[in-house]
DNA sequence: CTGAAAGCGCTTACAG
DNA sequence: CTGAAAGCGCTTACAG
């Protein structure tokens, strides 16, 4: 058994009898060695568990072939969020095809601590996901770090960011509904400073409002929420429960899929039925709504793109492509379910 | 505005007036410096934004304070995975709390490939969540690196794993179904090879047998799935429907709540009314399953707790505390929804 | 095709 | 209390 000492270039050329230049060059794949060379180094690698260490490495490299991703949110769901999760699993997933290891931070208070800590491991680029605060993207600009935003917001026209179309979602959203027959709407919208609940609600309105049915009236009533989780769905639907049975709504519309999932079970609980009495719709197609009884149907988000495409594109930064698009729109499409079908 | 150039120590002490290794003192933090001398370092570090270059560091001190997560799963849901994603959040928080950052890895075929990355990246230890096949294990004991197993199963008495008590959470589910009343159990029972579906399956029946009920008899039918997520949970239901209804069980677990999930969508879109009608009963506790409607009764596992302990007995490896416990196990306890109360 | 030498940006004894 | 020097484990021109 070879013992557990972890072995350095110096020892892998000394055993194969090479310096460590060309042992250097075989184990990086850089350069040229003769046949014979690069099998004897390669034998050497095998019998001392040789591991390059990426370390050194990427100190002359200059080079880590790592990612930092950071997802910034409040409250504890971060990795499980039902979303976040999706796109972070699709990053994972594209940055091991492209060679990448990904360090993955979270971080609560919008600080610039795991930033920091991102740029000290000299990672190659940064992945900003979901809503974060203008002066960590100012931050990240002061240093000469490839980055873009996934799921945020910026009117920074030089930021690269990657968001799914979410007022023309909503548009859709509208749309099917009112194709559905429905008359009477009631939305919950998530916080308004978050610009995918903000043009969800007004691609949704606006959409009804060319269909001829105006959002001001008693048509539609609109009620904000501060946070968008399943808790609020319930919490909010309760309390207008009454109003909603009494002015007979037949459609409910939530600015995502958790405030969605909320307000139904509360109406389930009732004893509502849906879609019979009401049909429901979401946004953001988590997998939880399709398991749901009845089923949830929905707005997709094309999370698998974005975080394919975050990795592309984040990759095409590092190696220096210019022109990259600073927006990427992702397209939404309407996914139909039980808790809207049978509607006749 | 400085340039975005990144600077490095040598910049730093010059033009902070000292000398490199005075410099390196002040901003690392270990060894002495006079106040006049931190001061004017600070002061230098903050214009040119000095960032230590963490690489650097590392090759010296052969320390990289980051650790690898390693998420062994064949299909696609790893970090968006109910159970695993809990898991994986309270990692980030602890490793965070412990000035620990992480590399998060999937693997899909169980290969080496990861851990060897990982092991070139010299992370300080190694996390292995899920089923891995005993090659990786055997693999990874070969070189100098502390890791622990999460959610695994190992006969090697020499490899730290952190589990839930399994056996004695599927005794305590049927304790609490025998105990609302219920004598005839319908199970659905996740991989056999997967030590937690087998111990759940076990405890299950031995507490039955415990409690009078043979589990050859009619009183119990057990359904094996090769899978243990949402679709074998519709589809098994399905299969068995004419069986279960004609049969009358009236009490429903599943070796853990996807299965659970997926059952009780069938029935519910079969009309049988739950818990009126039958009981379902998963285990994991998953956040779905309390959203759902109606919310689903489960068995809990500690996710928080292991995800956290996980971090903090490798942070001991590393440290090279010893006499480490081999087996750390979670109690797991039942939690009462709304798929099983309300039988009188 | 291969090797000697310099250097990546730090830390750490060791002098002074 | 501070600085000069060596060294961590690699890669990369540059000779030969």
């Amino acid at each position: 058994m070879t013992n557990k000492t972890n072995h350095g270039l110096r020892e892998l050329a000394q055993l194969a009898g090479v310096s460590k230049s060309t042992a250097s060059r075989v184990i990086s794949g850089n350069g040229y060695a003769s046949p014979e060379v690069k099998e004897r180094v390669l034998q050497a690698a095998e019998t001392l568990r040789y591991k390059p260490n990426a370390v050194a490495r990427a100190m002359v490299t200059k080079r880590t072939n790592n990612l930092g991703v950071i997802v910034f949110r409040e409250q504890p769901p971060i990795v499980s969020h039902p979303l976040y999760g999706k796109i972070i699993d699709e990053i994972l997933v594209a940055s091991e095809a492209r060679g990448y290891s990904v360090f993955l931070k979270t971080d609560r208070e919008m600080s610039l601590r795991s930033t920091d800590f991102l740029l000290e491991q000299r990672v190659d680029g940064l992945i900003l996901v979901s809503r974060l605060q203008k002066n960590v993207i100012d931050y990240v600009k002061k240093f000469n770090l490839p980055y873009l935003m996934v799921n945020g917001s910026t009117d920074d026209p030089e930021v690269i960011h990657l968001v799914s179309n979410d007022e023309t979602g909503g548009g859709r959203a509208a749309d099917y509904l009112h194709g559905q027959g429905h008359r009477k709407f009631f939305v919950i919208a998530g916080p308004i400073e978050h610009r995918s609940h903000s043009l969800r609600l007004a691609g949704f309105t606006r959409r009804l409002e060319q269909l001829g049915i105006s959002t001001q009236s008693s048509a539609v009533k609109i009620v904000p929420s501060p946070e968008s989780n399943f808790a609020y769905g319930i919490k909010l639907m309760e309390e207008h429960y009454q109003v909603f049975i009494d002015q007979g709504y037949s459609a409910l519309f939530t600015t995502n899929d958790m405030l969605a999932l909320g307000a139904m079970k509360l109406l389930l609980d009732r004893g509502v039925r849906i879609p019979q009495e009401v049909a429901v719709m979401g946004y953001d197609d988590i997998e939880l709504g399709s398991m749901y009884s009845p089923s949830l149907s929905t707005v997709s988000v094309d999370a698998t793109g974005i975080g394919r495409d975050a990795v592309e594109l984040l990759d095409k930064l590092i190696r220096g492509v210019t022109d990259l698009p600073k927006l990427v729109e992702y397209n939404s499409h309407v996914v139909i379910r039980q808790s809207t079908e049978g509607k006749e």
